[in-house]
DNA sequence: TAGCCCAAATTAATCGTTTGCGTTATTATG
DNA sequence: CATAATAACGCAAACGATTAATTTGGGCTA
């Protein structure tokens, strides 16, 4: 009877039952509501039973947003990506979950599509939401962090990782991008091939440089220099097709034809592939092609994809492991680490040796 | 001098200067600051000028938690899929994304990995933080859903995509899961394959049902039985790879080998190709295949696969629109629908024309 | 029986905002 | 000049849960 009319007492919102009903349907104070519940020294045995009872009876659940602003955290952790269609993104957002759920956080998941104002305002939209911190990988257009800087000064714990920036001091999580790129253009080298082309994201983002420097420190090594003309930098990271169109075009018409090709990112990697296969040239018989990826599906690609494969779920694990230490720390932390995670090239067939063809 | 010391008193965690501080600082009281902020008409012009100047300054952000708390809405909407790994699924969230972002939502993704226990976490989770909707696709173990009908009945507002029951009346949006399983079947038949095996994911879930209709249909309208051997269920939806490696183990171990194989869902189809091909066996020559997938790889795989399509970005943006309708409508929604939204097939060569081979 | 202790419960303040209503001045009206 | 109207602002009660401080009522001891 009594459960009925609270019941219709209520809005047809969604509206469930809270200590204060809880406290006069039972005609006893809400806070020893509260502290029974809670399971305080405080209350006796009985009462607790009764509330106890009561509580699960009518499907009692405390009101979360009344807990974040009376205890001041929200125990959750926002995550800021360029794509989620990513494989790459979406493994490590399985790491993040994989090691928040444990800890009781919950995530929230927003996307920048590499756009600089998406990044703004999604920064905007999480810290407009309750925060506890945040994990996030640049935007492909991102040259200003000062947005990440603020928030970073007023105290958010903020954990970057993949396309980190060295102007904010805080943990970092990156993959071992140098060696990645020296991998790469190594495997080339080895199976014979000279020319080799890279198409990548725009310089400032750090993961380009970084797999830049070991390219170029491949080639060096071998005593060749970096035709500036075989660089292409794909200003959106090969969002829009017309960008890796475009520097294919470029690549195609030089006099002197790159015979391999060496790109970053997922989606630049796969994309590359489709077009030249749409163009008919033959990988690696035309081009051999060596890309970072984190597909399943490099194996039963055409040709199998030879790549540069990341440990994500791995760097969302360990991101995420930093980010909770920066929040549920006691103490102001002033010393931060930057962990460099190894990578893994898979050879196959998309750059077979070139005696072999 | 005002501003660094209301700065210093402030605790070393994120803690951001509230409008008592504004009204503290400003010699007035936290309600003209409040009023002042919300441009009411009580307020005099000079006043707002002040307090709008001194946010400013100071960087004031409302706090979303008390703001929630007084308004007893969050303008947060959690969605639960199978895993965001699958391109369907992140397609459907960017639609999703899509729109709940104009309408100033944000989205909270959490994932169950096919599995009603995580399931069963991921809505409470969802619902012990703050929401004002909740956007479900149902895991492939889930067949009991009595921990939404609570939801529902409580006045949560719902809206069911892609796997869907119907033990609970609201909006639900799907896809042509009928026609996409009759195309599937009816494109391997026109190509002359005659033994079609089907890979799916259990029966329980809406889809597999539908889409089994589908491939029963066109079979039995070429007055075709359906040999039940041929029927596949991965408990998990091809979660994990040895439940369709043992399908496959299964099938080729008939002594009526099936020419074809019709698999549903990305995973199932993907890892099906992947299998296949570590068999060594041909496709299309050996064994055709057509599959569910929303890859856009399809293309560039070995061989290019024929797939049926599904406008996941659609879905997502339609089952959004939904809920923001039930979500901000005043008075209690009565009349529900359910959108069906057309799916493509996209022939390439795993379906070759039998003559052809 | 006074004095004290302890268990068990209540009161009230608090988190940051919002808002109905009351309180001042100041201006307009008869 | 007295009164009504209005503009501008403050007070205090919410929203739901937590918790320090306080009260209440026994029970026990000296």
């Amino acid at each position: 009877m009594l459960i009925n009319n609270t019941a219709v007492s209520r809005r047809m919102n969604f509206n469930p039952i809270t200590i204060r009903d809880i406290a006069k349907a039972l005609g006893i104070s809400v806070s020893t509501v509260s502290k029974a519940l809670r399971d305080s020294y405080e209350i006796s045995d009985k009462t607790k039973k009764l509330v106890n009872d009561y509580a699960e009876q009518n499907n009692y659940r405390p009101n979360p947003i009344a807990q974040s602003l009376k205890k001041g955290h929200s125990k959750s952790i926002g995550i800021v990506v360029s794509t989620i269609e990513n494989q790459f993104f979406s493994q490590v957002i399985n790491g993040i979950e994989s090691v928040a759920y444990q800890a009781g956080f919950n995530v929230i998941i927003t996307q920048t599509h590499e756009s600089y104002e998406m990044e703004l305002k999604n920064v905007e939209q999480l810290t407009h939401h309750a925060l506890d911190g945040l994990l996030i990988s640049l935007s492909t257009e991102t040259k200003d962090v000062s947005h990440l800087k603020h928030l970073h000064q007023q105290g958010l714990p903020i954990v970057f990782f993949d396309r980190i920036t060295n102007e904010i001091e805080t943990h970092k999580v990156i993959a071992d991008n140098f060696k990645g790129g020296y991998d790469a253009t190594r495997q080339l080298l080895n199976a014979g091939y000279k020319k080799i082309a890279h198409i990548t994201s725009p310089p400032n983002i750090s993961i380009t440089s970084e797999r830049f420097a070991g390219y170029e420190h491949a080639l060096k090594e071998v005593g060749m220099d970096i035709p500036s003309a075989y660089i292409k930098h794909c200003a959106h990271g090969g969002r829009d097709m017309s960008e890796i169109e475009n520097a294919l075009n470029e690549l195609l018409s030089l006099k002197d034809k790159p015979d391999a090709i060496f790109t970053t990112s997922d989606r630049i990697t796969t994309t590359t592939l489709y077009l030249l296969t749409k163009m008919g040239i033959k990988i690696p018989d035309d081009i051999a092609l060596v890309g970072y990826t984190n597909t399943t599906l490099a194996d039963v690609l055409n040709p199998p994809l030879t790549s540069v494969y990341q440990p994500a779920f791995e760097m969302g694990r360990k991101a995420a492991e930093m980010l909770l230490s920066l929040i549920l720390s006691k103490h102001p932390v002033t010393e931060f680490e930057t962990i460099t995670l190894p990578t893994q090239l898979f050879v196959r067939r998309s750059t077979l040796p070139k005696k072999a063809l």
